[in-house]
DNA sequence: AGGTTTTATCGTAATATTGCAATATAAAAC
DNA sequence: GTTTTATATTGCAATATTACGATAAAACCT
């Protein structure tokens, strides 16, 4: 009936589909690769760059957010959202570990 | 309008997102660390270590195969999914490559 | 051929996601 | 204090995803 039955995987089953579930929309991929390349984010700026309406891009941020992915500051008055150093790397740990964990061979054709 | 505007960003960024996609469900991590940990896997076998009902499995399963993950074939009359060691690989580097090529630093809070 | 087993497809319901216009909020600038 | 600028929230429409019962298809076994 549509609701993902989420009770049924262990947490790390759910944790990684959560992180995947935010890298699973090309926009928020690109908002991550353009705030990498940039000293200072200024949300208004992914307005332009993306070419997602604001209220768009504030979704996106708030996904991305949510998992821990961003801190965000005020400088000026501009809001700074940065990439979360420590989460990232979690997060890229985690992904790795599933990535070498699976044995690829489990019948050879 | 709920329609993802694909066409407005890069192909590289969209084929990430699609491969996420294909992880953000625990039922397909489940899915892809049980058919790792078998020698042969029977479909059917799924049905009752995933604890979803056989259309499920089966979607979910056709979601894998679509991104190039699973090999199948005939073995028997039960149908062995295998995953595809190149194309594994392949998705094991553009999600390392994504999370080494973001630069945590943008500003420093 | 007829029955059994296994997987795929169809149809449908419930829920989630994506996107934006309109509006609200908050801080800075004047 | 009002205007400007930047971001968040609300409400809603379009589409996608998740799930499963019913049914079909394919292969095996008498």
């Amino acid at each position: 009936m549509g609701v993902s039955k989420t009770h049924i995987f262990s947490i790390s089953q759910n944790e990684l589909a959560q992180a995947a579930k935010v890298f699973a929309h090309p926009a928020r991929i690109a908002i991550l690769e353009y705030i990498s390349r940039q000293e200072n984010c200024i949300c208004n700026d992914l307005v332009d760059v993306i070419g997602l309406a604001q209220p768009t891009i504030s979704q996106h941020l708030n996904e991305i957010k949510k998992i821990g992915l961003l801190k965000g500051t005020f400088e000026g008055k501009n809001l700074c959202y940065c990439i979360n150093q420590e989460r990232w790397e979690e997060l890229q740990q985690s992904f790795n570990a599933f990535f070498s964990n699976i044995n690829q061979n489990c019948c050879q054709i």
